[in-house]
DNA sequence: GATATATTTAACCATATGGTTAAATTACCA
DNA sequence: TGGTAATTTAACCATATGGTTAAATATATC
């Protein structure tokens, strides 16, 4: 078998296959049980390789969350930073918001874990939220403001109704995150009432997108216009 | 200092100030901590009885931890109950909206371990959450049909949009549960931003039911009428 | 006062688990 | 081929923590 160099964290290291199949595992652990009910032993079965391994890397299982802490918050910060980037200059109201909310549910999509983790952290108070938070925040920029000028704008225009920004976030982000974490609740109540649930068709997601989307924007009720 | 008489759970009780003193403690540290992170020592110094008093009434923390959920439950089958019996006979959507996130945030108010315990159950994926899920759908008991039937009664009569109800569920839950967990994300924004947030005053819980009530029903933009 | 239960005290056990270590082995590179 | 880093093995330590126990004390009921 071939093998690559790798060199622990605390020395620079080049390649990491190894340090990622670790990572990997740990993000895996962490998101479903916690970083207290998260187990060493059952980190290294998963990362397939020694439990020693883990500490030669990464010294403490402290220190192992806090690493995917970083990355969790760097691929969020990277995450913000390519759709600010991929934005038109002027979007309107509505490709604004899909362009939000589609970001975020297919970025974790593709890694569930991340909002698990950052749940637990939140619930738990943990301390090193707040410095993801901001770190979030950082790549937003001045994005919450010219958000608010927009909104101002709009609302002035008299194209949207007079809406409490905060409100609306703490919507779209509440909406956002029972979309992955809800998932066993639908599951149940299909099978339990028979009623039609997608959860798990290719095309949920970009439902849902849509469904946000037209909620925030449209409102269920029909307008006669 | 008065005492009463009480006996461990697995004896008929009478009274229960310390059994209930145990068990409001428990429910704090479990929602903050969850069942791994929750230290018996610390729900004892919480409760302010010995460490061998938990042991005396609940045997072992899974135990304890299980007496709890079935409180839960019921608590939310009760709350879930009580509010079908208050509902109008045909009340309007509006109406019907308003009575159903009204309840959950007023009870969830008052109780916040209980979304943070259910919460940490679902990332987990834990093995009593479907028996939770399936007590409050018992409670509910036609209300999905019923509301199945209004809605497609109402987007007949084109009175709303056609709408997935089951995207509109799992929206409202979202957005009723970061109600609760997401203070923390809000107050720190507030910090970085200078966003008037008021997530601390007495009127919050109030604008918060009618921003989803009216998010819901009638969706931000204006219509013309 | 006698009895039963509630509660405290404090010592203690068993175990899971994070973490360490040293030696052996393997892979890579110069 | 020799040296260096990666990885395994396996034994081991230290500690936190869930849980137990037995005796002492308090409290209420009769």
């Amino acid at each position: 078998m071939v093998k690559k160099i790798k060199k622990p964290t605390h020395y620079p290291s080049v390649d990491r296959t190894t340090e990622q199949k670790i990572l990997e595992a740990a993000r895996t652990e962490f998101g479903e049980h916690g970083l207290d009910g998260a187990r060493m032993q059952s980190i290294a079965d998963r990362a397939q390789v020694n439990k020693a391994l883990l500490h030669y890397y990464f010294r403490s299982k402290e220190k192992l969350f806090e690493v995917i802490l970083h990355s969790i918050a760097l691929e969020i910060w990277q995450t913000i930073r390519l759709e600010l980037s991929n934005q038109p200059k002027n979007p309107d109201l509505k490709t604004a918001i899909r362009s939000l909310v589609s970001s975020y549910i297919l970025t974790f999509a593709k890694t569930p874990e991340i909002p698990a983790i950052l749940l637990r952290l939140l619930l738990t108070g943990d301390k090193f939220f707040p410095a993801i938070v901001e770190k979030i925040i950082d790549a937003i920029g001045d994005g919450p403001k010219l958000l608010l000028l927009t909104f101002e704008k709009e609302m002035k225009a008299g194209k949207i109704a007079r809406t409490d920004p905060i409100q609306l976030i703490m919507s779209v982000m509440g909406m956002i995150m029972v979309t992955f974490f809800g998932k066993p609740i639908f599951q149940i109540l299909q099978q339990k009432t028979g009623m039609p649930i997608a959860v798990n068709t290719d095309t949920f997601l970009q439902e849902r997108i849509d469904f946000i989307t037209n909620l925030v924007f449209d409102g269920i009720k029909e307008h006669k216009s």
